[in-house]
RNA sequence: GGGGCAGUAGGGUAGCCAGGUCAUCCUCGUGGCUUUGGGAGCCAUGGACCCCAGUUCGAAUCUGGGCUGCCCCA
């Protein structure tokens, strides 16, 4: 019968899913790089859809090129010594070695900073909110997984600002936080927000704030980071501008991004045992009609069930939805099993029993759920229910995302998911920490979790903050 | 960062130690007939030994290198 798809083994599900629903074909012959399905990209873009809209009201959209010199890459100490082990290298032009290097960007700060600083010049410049939808390189040396850890991302969606002052920089992280949380609710991903510990922040940045959502194997997975750069990169780049007092001043800066792990949380925060889950918003296919019929000889009824099936796919495809009409040969199980797998939010049956009662019969992916809708009702109740399944889906996803307080009397056993308690934010106590307990430290609670116990550091009792542990991806 | 295992048709496996004749299964492809409200059945047929080199009369099998994947530990 049909293979297993065990969701308790994620590992082997996550590979078996992007297969089977035809998200990624794994089989691209070098390592850590992927091909996208037609399916899985139509996926993608419906995501990256609703973000670009989100981005668009504030940001311009721009785009920079792939290369960067090595003098520019290597010029901000601290941010290359956070990349360098994972860049890739130009350095031959045919069989001419080139005479300066050119690295595939593993980000884009020391492409973008340079010209930031030929456009900007005076107040009236800035601020500066732009972003852009690329790929990047980076050479992974830990086990590369298929839309989580990849040698190229494919679509980097990194935006970049320049303000005038500190504070109106550290505006623009919060207007950024509300655009992502705005983002991660319409796809239905509960998350936690934390700033991340100093040792772990990104490299250059004077601080990281971080979206982390909980994967079905109890690890969370990084899906979103914003960092306030304040002056640090302005001054190696030399970014100023003259005020209006005449003097001349750094910019500050900031810069966020998510990667196509917003694809990967999609599949794994939401499918089954069945396969993929869709939320209606960003499902390629958001209902499918699956007419019941004898295609062996011309029944009178086959004919009017088609008719049917075509009036309503048309009816339903004028009020906008993504809607996809299964006239196939196949049977009809078999056509429930394939689309249930693509993740298909609702399956509406029609054959000559429906059609006897002017109806047809919906089935929710997210449920199972089966009942009788009248025809003449079916858009409406329609629109309807995928709204009921996005808040089913969104409501189910909170509830698995619970967050267990602790205290150090507890910290001996396993951590399943993520947990909140009391730490200082010495470096020393943090790795401690995370030898201990065998998980890493998200950083300082922003959003999502309760209160913890104490407001003793569970190591050294020093005063401590709200702090989010979990094994991580 | 360290260690281990593996790669045979679209997918899953056997064969490898001990070199030769050999596959097999499937919800795979194709054609045909019969079926049809939850993965239909029968018949016919197609298709592979990860890549490169070496050893050899002869390599899926042995040796070396490469590429790719998976697991475990830090």
């Amino acid at each position: 019968m049909k293979s297993v798809l065990d969701r308790n083994n994620f590992s082997e599900w996550y590979n078996e899913i992007l297969k089977r629903a035809e998200i990624l074909d794994v089989r691209y012959p070098v390592k850590g790089v992927y091909v996208w399905y037609p399916y899985g990209l139509k996926l993608r873009n419906l995501i990256y859809g609703i973000l670009r809209a989100l981005m668009d009201e504030e940001h311009e959209e721009v785009l920079f090129p792939l290369l960067i010199r090595r003098d520019e890459l290597l010029k901000e100490k601290e941010h290359i010594k956070g990349f360098e082990e994972e860049v890739f290298w130009v350095t031959h032009g045919g069989t001419t070695e080139l005479d300066v290097p050119l690295a595939l960007r593993p980000t884009s700060e020391t492409a973008m900073y340079p010209i930031f600083k030929v456009w900007i010049r005076s107040h009236r410049d800035l601020p500066i909110r732009v972003y852009q939808i690329v790929n990047t390189f980076r050479y992974e040396t830990k086990h590369t997984r298929p839309l989580i850890r990849l040698r190229e991302i494919t679509s980097f969606k990194e935006a970049h600002t320049a303000h005038a002052s500190r504070v109106e920089a550290e505006e623009q992280i919060t207007k950024a936080i509300a655009i992502y949380r705005n983002f991660f609710d319409r796809l239905a991903i509960p998350y936690v927000i934390t700033k991340r510990p100093e040792w772990d922040k990104f490299p250059g940045a004077e601080y990281t704030i971080a979206f982390d959502t909980l994967m079905p194997d109890g690890r969370t997975m990084q899906i979103a980071t914003l960092h306030m750069l304040g002056e640090n990169f302005a001054h190696t780049f030399d970014i100023r501008y003259e005020a209006e007092d005449g003097s001349s001043k750094f910019v500050n800066q900031t810069c966020y991004g998510i990667s196509e792990r917003c694809v990967a949380a999609v599949i794994a925060v939401h499918g089954d045992d069945h396969g993929l889950v869709l939320p209606p918003p960003v499902a390629p296919i958001q209902a499918v009609i699956v007419p019941i019929i004898f295609t062996s000889g011309a029944d009178k009824r086959a004919e009017e069930v088609k008719e049917a099936c075509n009036a309503l796919y048309h009816e339903l495809k004028g009020a906008g939805i993504r809607v996809f009409l299964d006239d196939s040969p196949d049977r009809p199980g078999a056509k429930y099993y394939y689309w249930e797998m693509k993740g298909v939010p609702l399956r509406i049956e029609l054959g000559p029993r429906d059609l006897a009662n002017d109806s047809c019969t919906f089935v929710r992916r997210d449920n199972f759920v089966k009942w009788r809708v009248p025809l003449t009702t079916a858009v409406p109740e329609l629109i309807k229910t995928l709204d009921d399944i996005q808040y089913s889906l969104h409501a189910r996803a909170r509830e698995k995302l619970k967050i267990r307080v602790s205290d150090a009397a507890e910290l001996k056993n396993a951590i399943d998911g993520i947990v909140a308690l009391p730490l200082c934010d010495r470096e020393r106590c943090g790795k401690e920490l995370e030898e201990t307990i065998g998980a890493s430290v998200l950083g300082e609670v922003l959003y999502g979790a309760p209160r913890t116990f104490g407001k003793e550091c569970v190591i050294c009792a020093r005063e401590a903050k709200d702090v989010l542990v979990a094994r991580t991806y």
